[in-house]
DNA sequence: TAAAAAAGAATGAACGTTCATAAATATTAT
DNA sequence: ATAATATTTATGAACGTTCATTCTTTTTTA
């Protein structure tokens, strides 16, 4: 249906307006109007589709994290060893940021604002589900430290972003040979 | 002078105010008249002492970074093995963060707002010459990898962060046997 | 009494949101 | 198949509020 697709076409032009806004202006510079300018459409329309400005930042929010997650894992074997995996994983985070810098800034950017909801939050965390599988049998399999997975998160995938942060300010490029040594530097962190 | 004490007061009142205001409502959030509420003050009397919103955050970043520093850095010993310099750094830095919630809070918002420019950045990241003197001679010596300070501190430092926002949200209690097993975790991973 | 500091009221602009209305589309009756 | 009607979808203008900032006046200090 032609008109479905309408619809769907302008949800989306909304969410992608809103995230080129919020990367170059912040979350609070992206004000409704200038959100509706950009997709070419009226401030009026933008609630048709969201209920609010919040609704609209969570709601993009959770767009993001899917695509993430969506890139994180594809081809995804749960046959592999647990160090193939984390590495797959943690390469494909790595590039996912790399190459949608929009998308990363954003979840940046999320991570401390009190507009993204706990509940959008814990939605979003269930993306990570097969990370923490990896984790949890590379503990039990004795490779991988017995911390909680706040603590691998924290020191594997987290610090991602702040590089990201600084290839963005021109001050750390992060090449190839850059990625590598941090990623040898993440599993350093957390192997046994 | 009395006068003088007088207007330091005043300013940080007015600073201390906002640290509180962004702490709870997020950066955008803290406007000129809930500052100036709070520190029992008029509107107009803040631009007596701050020229815009924006030099008011900034001269909050730069007061927050030094106090930080001040609380990182109090009997550094250059003495000491690269590893015991390193370990109390980083365990001052961790009890900063768990004892000054606000201000720890605070520095994580600005790390991704377009609100801090970027001077005054560069500005606040000169305090950490002390760890970064610490890195670079265990290089020399052998401890530690040869990488970035970029990488050493996204790896070691800054998912400090993280975890001080889980423990906000209730969602991983920050005790002490996790304080440890989260420094062995950052000494492993930039330790040759 | 002169100067400096602080105040409160007022500024235009921008905010998120809503409203009455218009255009576009779908449904029904002929 | 076409005309008339109902329904959805979208609009631009306007809402009340709040924003950062400034202006004029009053209070405090020297």
């Amino acid at each position: 249906m032609a008109l479905l697709q309408k619809s769907i076409d302008k949800r989306s032009a909304l969410l992608k307006a809103t995230l080129c806004l919020v990367n170059r202006d912040g979350i609070q510079g992206a004000s409704m109007a200038k959100v509706a300018r950009i997709a070419n459409v009226s401030p009026a329309t933008i609630y048709l589709y969201f209920e609010s400005k919040q609704d609209l930042v969570n709601q993009l929010y959770l767009d993001v994290k899917e695509s993430f997650a969506k890139a994180t894992f594809a081809n995804y074997d749960s046959g592999e060893t647990i160090k193939d995996r984390f590495e797959k994983i943690w390469y494909k985070m790595a590039h996912f940021k790399l190459n949608n810098k929009e998308e990363a800034s954003f979840l940046s950017q999320c991570d401390n604002t009190p507009m993204i909801d706990e509940p959008t939050r814990q939605e979003g965390l269930k993306h990570l589900k097969l990370l923490f599988d990896v984790w949890n049998e590379g503990k039990q399999q004795g490779i991988i430290k017995e911390i909680s997975p706040y603590l691998l998160y924290a020191f594997t995938v987290y610090p991602i972003a702040f590089l990201m942060n600084m290839d963005n300010r021109k001050l750390c490029t992060l090449c190839d040979t850059t990625l590598n040594d941090a990623f040898k530097v993440a599993w350093d962190s957390i192997r046994r």
